[in-house]
RNA sequence: AGUCUCGUAGCUCAGCUGGUUAGAGCACUACACUGAUAAUGUAGGGGUCGGCGGUUCAAGUCCGCCCGAGACUACCA
């Protein structure tokens, strides 16, 4: 006979992971499970795709978790859920990674480099740990298929990203433009943000700093501003160099500003400034002074040690719009429209906490001053001259140096930094420029300031803002089509979509595409020197029609590259239509764009598999799962390009996990020294409890304060409580040879406790199922455990042991067994998707001793379907009553040092509603049996001995007093025994309060008996117990003779009898113990499996302990 | 700086549309139970629900401001 696996003496999850681990591979069981569904009814996975040239983390395995779980889940559900794993290959990181590890530059590719080995080395690089990413995917259960996975860096990726590109370039989305980006001019190269954001970048410096005092034009100013004479605006900078550039000025339109008359402390000549009244103080500290009227002012001499100014007028900012006034530094003028330079406008990025809370605006070297310059109307043109060969750029080149034909800054550098070593001059441009302005009369103030500024991580030289080409997608155009379709996608939680992503929508930029990079998908765009005329390419197969076009008309010999990355696709020429040389654009396009196009370009579509995506096999995803640190990221990307170029989502269902922090709730980071080994981690605590710890611990969108000791508090509440339930059923069914063989006890036979257990059980099935299906894991995982941990161990067990270990193979002794059959089997389906391996452990623990499944894996099985028809909610409602009961007569026995195996005579129950009473009688002998008493009676309010109180009920009654409800809880409080049974017997009570006049019925006051005179009472909310505590000769024998049963089963236990051994017992005669013995002795022999007891010698038994002050000895021998 | 999230017992978390004395597990202490025993039960201590103000008869829950933690975006004259 096929017997239940009792290989385990204890729980060893990591022995069970190896063993399932063995068991999936060897037969197959990932593919079986996919493979044995349908195509019809698939459930759309998308893996986003790691990177693998970092080692996976512990966050790793969270993030995967909450995917395989779903998948799993939705695998059981019968779908058929591809999972084709995907690598992230492109991006500055193994950029960097490759430079480091052959410590050379970019400078020195094609050098010291070829290309070949370069790119080589890269495609070496990205997979560096793929090894321990395969290693800890298997380790961690998490099924993905690993075998045909997509990879970015392939010619057919990155041809459909080429076609995606292509649909965009034929929708007009794709155009070239100019951004002010980080630029390190040392380095002749743009930064990313994230460049900028490496330790370190950031420094204080000391900079000159200038507050220049901007001369309006009489005629633009507002009558209010009239016939004061001329007015200067103050506005700061903390890069001088920058102000030659200057075109507008920029107020806060909601800012106070005033007019100040003073003097200039450089020029002393009398000047009326403007500046925010806030920072009125701030600028007029140290040298200056307040004066209140004219005359004060006037008695100013240059010889005064300290300058007064005179606060005229205030004003806001939006009525400074529009003034105008003279170019600062007049180098040179803008080329487009300088008329609309040199003018106020207003911004609402201004702020008043330093300088004067005026902007001077350079649009190009600044974001903010070119975004705000381009909203103002009319535009503000950015100061950019035309160079000899008509192109337009701006004062500074891009070594940083200022073009030569600016007068006395000409071909200087903007930055002393950026000389090489001893050739800065003395004055650097700011000192020269601040030096300058303070001649002129034009600067107000100059100082040094220390600040903050980023830094080129490779150079270690300040970083300039400077406007870049690079190539856009117009997202701007397609933004209200992604903010509609965004509505329809189901965010969890709803509102990163809401609020986060939504906003990030609403907000949206056009997406800067271009990188100036090496290793990525190359911008797949040719075009003429003058940039007159443009191709782009959308295939290989055009590529290939190109060049040969190209060939002919120019007479080359070029063939496609085998490999389509840069630098060999840079040496191919195509010809334009009026028969120029094409180059392309040397730009690489953002790697977000190939996580984004993974839909379509993990299929090589549409150049192969072009139902997947048009007939909606594998388009859009059911669901997918990142980090929120994705929402801009890959949720985004691939809701731009799905949009974009489909009109459609690319997924409906979208799980954001939060991060994995450390136990104190610190990122973990390798410096901190607090980073948590996956494969530690799991190797020790085995990948179920890991995984069932971060489902069930916090909601995947809230961040993980990790824990190790949590991991172990789960296996030991958890798994340790549903290994030893498995290894009790396992014990008996295997003496009693239960193999489920037997004909499925109809529940209407079985015990209360059964039926009651069962309908849980369906309930629960209920309950997960349709948590699991809300992506709501972590509610399910809490379902289960509350499920296994209360009901089934500590309750369905701990009351239905004897019936495993007593008596014959009865029909009830059948039904227990099928009952706990039934519980443990649906568990381990239930928790299946967050704990794999256990599950199916459990699973084939059970399944292989009776056949029942026809599957071999639990992950082959259907996901379970509640039987509504056996869920009793009243049943399940007096299983409460008698839990609840017992605890309380157990407290109350607590307090009165009653042990439980002392029997007492009655407990007395609170009548709540009427079916109350029928409701405990049905479970009544489960209540007896666990507390040792034996009866039960039930309160009505005929009896008069009781104390009832009335309470209010503040949910109705709210409605009803409104502000009287204070006094009217007191009142009712107050209530005596007579206005109680008034109550209750015309339904009715006119409460008065204030003359006012309220009718109460019952449903707004509960009455509740919890004081009962000469009884011991206890209170659980609505249920109330009072125990009868007097003893009887008789109770004490009986107690006494329980007492007997527990010493003497001690003795067998630690004597090693078997379970089955009979025995003769004898036992020191005592007055106690001789009528527990006449009374009971029966009882006691067979409890003991005893064939005799007699009272007298018992010497060579053991002394023990019979009550507190009673000791015996017990003597017991084997038959 | 902006947007978003979070802040409840020593720790990890519940607390639905506002409603009575704010709950659970872990940890700690005491006791009990014992044919699941490296398990189990009962009881106990422990909370200004981050702070302040407002709405309301009533606020952990709704609103405003502030503080703290984190994420993302932007980078500032």
């Amino acid at each position: 006979m096929a017997k239940y696996n009792d290989d385990l003496k204890q729980l060893n999850l990591p022995e069970i992971d190896r063993i399932i681990r063995q068991f999936w591979e060897e037969n197959d069981i990932f593919n079986k499970s996919v493979n044995q569904k349908s195509i019809d009814n698939s459930f759309v996975f998308y893996e986003g795709p790691p990177s693998a040239n970092g080692k996976p983390g512990i966050h790793h395995v969270m993030g995967r978790a909450v995917k395989d779980l779903f998948c799993r889940y939705q695998t059981m559900k019968g779908k058929r859920v591809e999972r084709k794993g995907g690598w992230d290959t492109h991006g500055l990181p193994i950029e960097l990674s490759v430079e480091k590890e052959l410590g050379i530059t970019k400078e020195d590719i094609g050098t010291k480099i070829s290309v070949d080995e370069y790119n080589a080395k890269c495609r070496e690089t990205v997979m560096q740990y793929k090894d321990q990413w395969d290693d800890i995917t298997r380790r961690m259960g998490y099924w993905v298929d690993l075998d045909n996975p997509y990879i970015t860096f392939n010619n057919e990726y990155i041809e459909s990203v080429w076609w995606l590109l292509g649909q965009l370039y034929q929708k007009n989305l794709l155009y070239k433009g100019y951004t002010i980006q980080p630029y390190s001019p040392a380095a002749g190269t743009g930064l990313s943000s994230h460049e900028l954001n490496q330790p370190g970048c950031y420094r204080d410096v000391t900079d000159t700093t200038v507050v220049a005092q901007f001369k309006t034009l009489q005629e633009s100013l507002p009558a209010f501003l009239q016939g004061l004479g001329d007015i200067h605006i103050l506005a700061w900078t903390t890069t001088p160099w920058t102000l030659p550039s200057n075109t507008a000025l920029t107020v806060g339109p909601k800012i106070t500003y005033a007019l100040v008359k003073t003097y200039n402390q450089y020029t002393f000549e009398p000047v009326n400034v403007i500046l925010a009244k806030a920072l009125i103080e701030k600028q007029f500290a140290g040298k200056f002074f307040a004066v209140e009227s004219e005359e004060q002012l006037a008695s100013f001499q240059a010889s005064d040690k300290k300058i007064p100014y005179l606060i005229v007028k205030d004003f806001v900012g939006s009525d400074l719009e529009g003034i105008r006034y003279e170019q600062l530094l007049p180098y040179a003028l803008p080329y487009q429209n300088p008329e609309n330079a040199f003018r106020v406008i207003t911004g609402n990025f201004v702020t008043t906490e330093d300088g004067t809370g005026v902007v001077h605006t350079a649009p190009t070297f600044g974001a903010d001053d070119a975004k705000v310059a381009k909203e103002a109307n009319p535009e503000v043109p950015p100061l950019l001259v035309l160079d000899e060969n008509g192109n337009a750029v701006p004062l500074v080149d891009l070594r940083g140096k200022f073009r030569a034909d600016l007068a006395e800054i000409g071909g200087k550098y903007v930055k002393n930094e950026y000389y090489a070593d001893g050739e800065a001059p003395e004055r650097s441009v700011d000192v020269e420029i601040a030096i300058k302005l303070k001649e002129e009369n034009k600067a107000f103030k100059v100082e040094k300031y220390v600040h903050n500024y980023p830094h080129c991580w490779r150079t270690d030289k300040p970083v300039l803002y400077y406007p870049l080409d690079s190539w856009f997608i117009r997202s701007t155009a397609m933004k209200d089509k992604m903010i509609e379709l965004n509505k329809t996608i189901n965010w969890k939680p709803a509102h990163t979509g809401e609020k986060r992503f939504g906003n990030w929508l609403e907000n949206l930029n056009d997406w800067n595409l271009s990188r100036s990079r090496y290793w990525g998908i190359p911008l797949p765009i040719w075009r003429t020197d003058d940039a007159t005329e443009e191709k782009c390419i959308t295939s290989i197969e055009d590529l290939g029609k190109e060049i040969a076009l190209a060939n002919e008309k120019l007479g080359l010999n070029q063939s496609v590259p085998k490999d389509i990355h840069r630098p060999y696709i840079d040496e191919v020429i195509l010809v334009s239509p009026s028969g120029k040389a094409m180059k392309r654009e040397l730009d690489l396009i953002d790697v977000w764009f190939d996580s984004g196009a993974m839909p379509y370009a993990q299929w090589h579509y549409p150049m192969q598999n072009r139902d997947f995506i048009d007939k909606g096999v594998t388009f859009p995803a059911d669901f997918i799962a990142a980090g929120v640190d994705q929402t801009r990221g890959w949720f985004f990307t691939l809701h731009a390009i799905a949009s974009m170029v489909f009109g459609k989502v690319a997924y409906k269902n979208v799980v954001s996990n939060g991060l994995v922090l450390d136990k104190n709730g610190v990122k973990m980071s390798k410096r901190l020294g607090n980073v948590i080994d996956p494969f530690e981690t799991i190797a020790e605590y085995g990948a179920d409890a890991t995984r069932w710890y971060m489902i069930s611990n916090a909601q995947p969108w809230d961040n993980l304060k990790f824990d190790l000791e949590g991991i172990d508090e789960v296996r030991r509440k958890f798994f340790g409580t549903l290994f030893n339930t498995y290894s009790f059923f396992a014990l008996y069914a295997n003496i009693d040879g239960f193999s489920y063989s037997e004909k499925k006890i109809p529940l209407a036979e079985r015990q209360e406790i059964d039926r009651w257990i069962i309908s849980l059980l369906n309930s629960l099935v209920q309950e997960v199922d349709a948590e699991y299906s809300d992506y709501e894991p972590t509610n399910a995982t809490r379902k289960i455990m509350t499920f296994v941990d209360e009901h089934l161990s500590n309750w369905y067990v701990r009351l239905c042991r004897r019936r495993f270990w007593k008596g014959d193979y009865s029909q009830d002794k059948i039904a227990a067994y099928q009952t706990l059959y039934e519980c443990l089997n649906t568990i381990a389906k239930l928790m299946a998707p967050v704990g794999p391996m256990f599950s199916d452990w459990l699973f084939k623990n059970l399944n292989d001793a009776t056949s029942l499944e026809a599957c071999e894996s639990v992950h082959l099985a259907d996901f379970p379907q509640a039987d509504i028809s056996a869920i009793d909610k009243a049943l399940e409602q007096r299983m409460d009553y008698a839990q609840r009961i017992s605890s309380l007569v157990l407290s109350i026995r607590k307090k009165e040092g009653l042990r439980v195996r002392q029997p007492l005579t009655k407990i007395w129950l609170q009548v709540l509603d009427s079916s109350f009473i029928s409701q405990v009688d049905a479970v009544k002998e489960l209540i007896l049996s666990e507390v040792n008493v034996k009866d039960v009676e039930y309160i009505t309010d005929t009896e008069g001995f009781i104390n009832k109180k009335a309470k209010a009920n503040f949910k109705t009654l709210g409605k009803i007093l409104g502000k009287h409800m204070k006094a009217g809880q007191a009142m009712i409080a107050e209530f005596d025994q007579k206005a109680i049974s008034q109550l209750e017997k015309t339904n009715a009570y006119t409460l008065e309060i204030e003359g006012e006049k309220f009718v109460l019925t019952t449903e707004d006051i509960e009455v509740s008996f919890d004081e009962i005179p000469g009884w011991q009472v206890a209170v659980d909310k609505d249920i109330t117990v009072a125990l009868d505590i007097s003893l009887t000769d008789d109770l004490i024998a009986e107690g006494i003779a329980r007492e007997l049963v527990n010493r003497i089963q001690n003795i067998r236990k630690t004597s090693d009898f078997n379970v089955t051994d009979k025995i003769t017992i004898a036992i020191e005669d005592h007055d106690i113990i001789r009528p527990a013995v006449a009374q009971f002795g029966e009882y006691i022999k067979a409890e003991v499996l005893g064939i005799s007891i007699a009272l007298g010698n018992a010497d060579g038994g053991e002394l023990v302990e019979i009550t507190d002050d009673v000791s015996l000895k017990i003597k017991v021998a084997k038959v």
